[in-house]
DNA sequence: CAATTCTTTGAAAGCGCTTTGGACGCGGCG
DNA sequence: CGCCGCGTCCAAAGCGCTTTCAAAGAATTG
């Protein structure tokens, strides 16, 4: 059932049902009511590459995906964020179109989903500390939407970012507080600007109070449960001064330095305190009432709505200034943190 | 640039410069060659909508991803999934659309998406023991595969699917070759089919050896590390005959049974063995070369890839065979299983 | 060399929609 | 009474492609 046969069906013509369909005001409401009937009574749904070949707009957005090749992971947030901006697509008639693509191959499919014609704008992931694709899509002209923001980049655009310096810095200064100072720091890539902004404030926090950061006591790697259990093993085992606190980047590096914890014979929240940063994923809850771990969290998949609503506000108004927005990450206090073991000795 | 500027420039007509593009024979090589050059000169992408409404084809393909509204979590398998079939998609020119839809407003979505013409063809994620929405997307006439299978509908449907059974199968008798006799089984839900054709490998291979199965030991809830946790934790400390194994559906749920056996001061693979189904996620790695746990192991992402070819084919030829495809997950030994502590007392 | 077939090109229709530019009838106004 | 404005509606153009049908020149054939 297409516009012709419909209009046919009704004997007007194409153009007095696709106003009374669409809104249009020049239309008796006694024939848009006789339209609308019809209509969902055939089920009919307008052609959207017909529409979209009439209006100029494509009703859809794109997310492209990076897959790098080295580490061939695909981030474990993404199904969150992609859920919740989905959510928020579906709900304003948008489309969601999803590339998968190698970094290198980043460039050219911007240009092409441009080109032909198949987004009305797109959400940028996983942007790096200096990330060229912000430059690239600036150029474009198709309106975007960073998820995270690139510290080098100079200039407007639009991003949705967690607070993470400040989130990293409050639970480095819980740790302090609560007497710990060799506090181990297992970090995301810092080729991320994520991962960066957190050091920062980590960083910051030891400075603020005199400490200086100890390298022996920093990683940076792939957010996996063996980094977190192989780092947290060795530097327990290791001789000398041992942490008696961790700060880490994600629920999966923190399963893994519990695991190391326990089988240590240790106790987290007792012998050991551990602070991780939790994005409250939907598959990997962080306990219920009283949170496993202490944590710094922040849903992504809120984040992943709210991005999304921004996005389709820019498209909407691409004469508006470019929308940024920086989410708090509040500290949670869970069963994983506790008083240095020697504070008081 | 469109191909009217394009052809204008060249001095050809619409018609040839659209063939010269397209491959087809009745064009000149000069002019092919002429004509190539100037396309990609001026970066010249044929426009996505305008083509599919030539050709009728979208050259787009549908991922409908369940979000229950009760348990509204995202299968942290999706990403993975996804990211091996936008491989094949984008390797074939194909875009990929997803929609995240409450299981409620499935039909509706699958007939809009069909109405609206947005898709060639979908694949159809979590099928449940009995799924009304193959009988819909049979109806509807739009090419489609199942990422697994639905027990209880009769007639054709293209599917791919673990052999969830015989894995199963194969690692509860591992576990009784070992001398374990009392096996936890910790399921995920078994309105899903894949959940089903596992217990039936389970109680199937404990049957096999004339051992009835118990209801005490058998769980069947969404696969989270705390259902792993409280389930192995209540299990072990319960008095009477407690297991002295657990088969469990998940690396996840796998996770939360180490976290209550080591707590508890046993030795995963001495005092308890445990198997676990491992789907290979990216993120989720079972360990490098001796993997930590035993599993029964099949790519997700292999999975993805393999479902995204079987669909282009139905496309390109929707009047061949329904494609079917069943995975062997086969076992990989860990260190998470050995034989029973006291099979020699 | 004329008749025929190939090769190469183009004009124009059509895909299903939106939107511009009237047209038509009606009541109200000067 | 003639004119204007308003409320409704429609015909047709246009969005950027593909594809049918036709044409014109080149090559082949007897």
């Amino acid at each position: 059932m297409n516009l012709k046969e419909l209009s046919q069906h009704l004997g007007l013509s194409q153009t007095t049902v696709s106003r009374a369909l669409n809104g249009y005001p020049e239309v008796s409401e006694a024939t848009r009511q006789r339209v609308t009937v019809a209509a969902d009574l055939h089920n009919y749904r307008p052609n959207t590459r017909a529409k979209g070949l009439a209006t100029g707009r494509a009703m859809a957005v794109g997310h492209v995906i990076p897959t790098s090749t080295r580490h061939e992971m695909v981030n474990p947030i993404f199904g969150d964020f992609i859920s919740g901006a989905g959510e928020t697509y579906a709900a304003n008639g948008y489309d969601m179109v999803l590339s998968m693509v190698e970094d290198r191959d980043q460039p050219r499919v911007y240009r092409e989903l441009k080109a032909k014609g198949t987004i009305d704008g797109l959400i940028m992931h996983g942007p790096a500390v200096d990330d060229d694709r912000i430059k690239i899509l600036r150029d474009l002209g198709l309106p975007f939407l960073v998820h995270g923001r690139s510290s080098k980049i100079v200039g407007d655009y639009s991003w949705l970012d967690v607070n993470n310096a400040s989130a990293f810095r409050a639970a480095t200064n819980l740790l302090l507080d609560l007497g710990h100072r060799r506090i181990a720091f297992l970090n995301g890539l810092e080729m991320m600007d994520f991962a960066t902004r957190r050091r920062r404030g980590y960083e910051g926090a030891l400075a603020a109070r005199g400490i200086a950061s100890d390298s022996a006591l920093m990683r940076s790697e792939e957010m996996t449960e063996s980094y977190g259990y192989d780092t947290a093993r060795a530097m327990l085992t290791a001789r000398g001064d041992v942490p008696s606190a961790f700060l880490v980047s994600s629920m999966i590096v923190a399963m893994g330095v519990r695991r190391a914890v326990e089988e240590l014979g240790l106790t987290l929240g007792r012998d050991i305190s551990l602070i991780t940063h939790d994005d409250d994923l939907s598959y990997l809850r962080n306990g219920g009432e009283v949170p496993l771990f202490t944590a710094t969290r922040s849903s992504v998949r809120d984040a992943g709505r709210l991005a999304a609503r921004m996005l389709l506000d820019q498209i909407k108004d691409p004469g508006a200034p470019m929308p940024t927005k920086l989410l708090e990450a509040p500290l949670i206090i869970g069963r994983s943190t506790g008083p240095h073991p020697r504070a008081n000795a």
